[in-house]
RNA sequence: GGCGACGUACCCAAGCGGCUAAGGGAGCGGUCUGCAAAACCGUUAUGCACCGGUUCAAAUCCGGUCGUCGCCUCCA
């Protein structure tokens, strides 16, 4: 079975085919780090996440670079208004985007190049475009990129750019250009730059945005690649200036397949800066969110699909994450020795899982085959003892789940020596049958987020999600 | 002004011309339990923003209206 994606480039759902068997190439663009990234961010990072293990879980291996961007102009600008460097300013956000990652459980990429130590590789693509007329240098040293080169400038956004509005930000732009839609791809330095430039073949400057990632992701994953993702928001121009570099630069189709993920919205609004309605992901894990929860609220929602941020989410999404735990957990220790009676339901979930993600990550089909599967187990063992292959089959058909939506991994739970002894004087109490005792203690716990449960074989503590 | 996405139950959400409109959360009734919790069983949309049209058949296709959100050189 294929897998099919929808792609920006053809505004349509296409069979999945990576140009080397067996091996996939993507680009996920990565984060600015002049600050630390909130859940909207993040959103992208845990769809490409699933991209990626879902692809694995087909059997591909993944090459996948992620770039950092660790210079722009207001990078520059806090750095200089801080007096340190940029590299000072950005190491902080840089090593909490890793940290938040590995909150959210994303899956390394195998490449994190950062701008910075690529600028000779973007300066030689420069180069490249300069010879090839594509390019002009401007009076203070500055190179543009000429859109009128490019004849197919605006495919993937479907914009006819030479009738486009003229935005406020163009005003803003004090560069100056042959024509207004025409792009930097090298900033001569300025005094306000203070400290941050390099001194090069083009002359002393930095790189313009977009060139960073036609570079990096061609120096990494070769000319010619499988897929690039992003939010909706870097379509243009970000990608489509991707696509015009690489292209003219290599005569060559750059990328095969361009996903974007579409937005996180806080009160129906875009969750951006701007509007200051950010979140940070940060804040809600102390607010004791747990991050598998705030995973599957980023990953519950199909990725074309905008997405509202409630805390109602996430607290829906720490109850699914408990009940499928717990359904996990009942699978430990021993069972019987007997037949595998579950085939049927095993195979069926795999089936319907594996037939919606492949339908362009089809989540909700995904998760519902999931539900459906814990659902008929539950009900099918209630008259039905489970085997021991039983279990070992169901187990490991939730792990090979897993690996693709890695929410069910419990991490080991530590309680301290007062709850503990919370515990043990609950059980106690039940012991010697004064329930009042029993409930009072039991609700105490519960108001400290620990849930009791009593069954035939004893009592079981949790922590509430 | 140009381009695009979306509107399905109390909430989230699947659906891609044809079975009783998936699944989850929440609520309600029941089984189990010292009582709970979990689990299990049952239940909650004669209707898919609205108005037309095409068709034997429309949530699904076409046209229009309304509403929400986004992109148009910082943006995941």
């Amino acid at each position: 079975m294929s897998i099919n994606f929808y792609n920006t480039l053809s505004r349509r759902q296409e069979e999945f085919q990576p140009l080397e068997e067996g091996v996939v190439k993507m680009y996920t663009c990565g984060p600015t780090v002049y600050n630390f990234a909130h859940v909207g961010n993040y959103r992208a990072f845990v769809f490409e996440d699933l991209l990626r293990r879902y692809l694995e879980f087909k059997g591909l291996r993944i090459i996948q670079v992620m770039n950092i961007t660790d210079v722009d102009d207001k990078i520059i600008k806090a750095a200089n208004q801080k007096g340190i460097s940029i590299d000072e300013f950005t190491e902080p956000y840089r090593q909490a985007f890793m940290e938040d990652l590995a909150t959210l459980g994303v899956e390394p990429a195998e490449y994190y190049p950062l701008a910075t130590e690529h600028v000779s590789d973007m300066v030689a693509l420069i180069e490249t475009l300069l010879e090839k007329g594509i390019a002009y240098k401007t009076e203070d040293g500055s190179v543009y990129y000429k859109v009128a080169k490019f004849p197919r400038y605006g495919q993937l956004a479907n914009l006819n750019v030479t009738e486009m509005r003229r935005g406020k930000r163009v005003a803003d732009d004090s560069y100056e250009k042959e024509e207004v839609r025409d792009f930097a791809l090298w900033k001569a330095w300025k005094p306000e730059d203070g400290d941050v430039f390099w001194e090069t073949a083009l002359g002393k400057g930095r790189p313009g945005w977009h060139i960073e990632c036609s570079a990096m992701s061609m120096k990494y994953l070769g000319q010619h690649f499988d897929i690039h993702t992003g939010g909706v928001d870097n379509i243009f121009p970000h990608h489509e200036n991707e696509i015009a570099q690489s292209e003219a630069s290599t005569g060559e189709k750059f990328v095969n397949y361009w996903l974007h993920c579409e937005f996180l919205l806080m009160n129906d609004e875009k969750m951006s800066k701007s509007l200051g309605n950010i979140v940070y992901l940060r804040d809600l894990v102390k607010k004791g969110y747990h991050p598998a929860a705030i995973r599957l609220t980023l990953l519950g929602t199909h990725y074309r699909l905008k997405l509202n941020f409630t805390f109602e989410k996430l607290e829906e999404s720490g109850k699914i994450i408990t009940r499928l735990r717990d359904f996990k957990k009942s699978l430990e220790g021993e069972f019987p020795v007997g037949d595998l009676r579950v085939a049927e339901i095993t195979r069926k979930c795999v089936t319907d899982f594996t037939t919606a993600l492949d339908d362009d990550l089809n989540i909700s089909n995904a998760l519902a085959a999931l539900f459906t599967f814990m659902h008929e187990i539950n009900s099918f063992r209630l008259t039905n003892p489970l085997s021991q292959v039983d279990a070992q089959a169901i187990n490991a058909l939730l792990d090979r789940i897993d690996s693709v939506l890695n929410i069910l991994k419990e991490p080991a739970e530590e309680f301290s020596i007062e709850e503990r002894q919370l515990i043990d004087a609950r059980n106690k109490a039940r012991q010697e049958r004064n329930w009042a005792e029993a409930d009072r203690l039991r609700k105490l716990l519960l108001d400290k987020n620990i849930v009791l449960e009593d069954t035939p074989k004893g009592t079981t503590w949790k922590r509430k999600l």
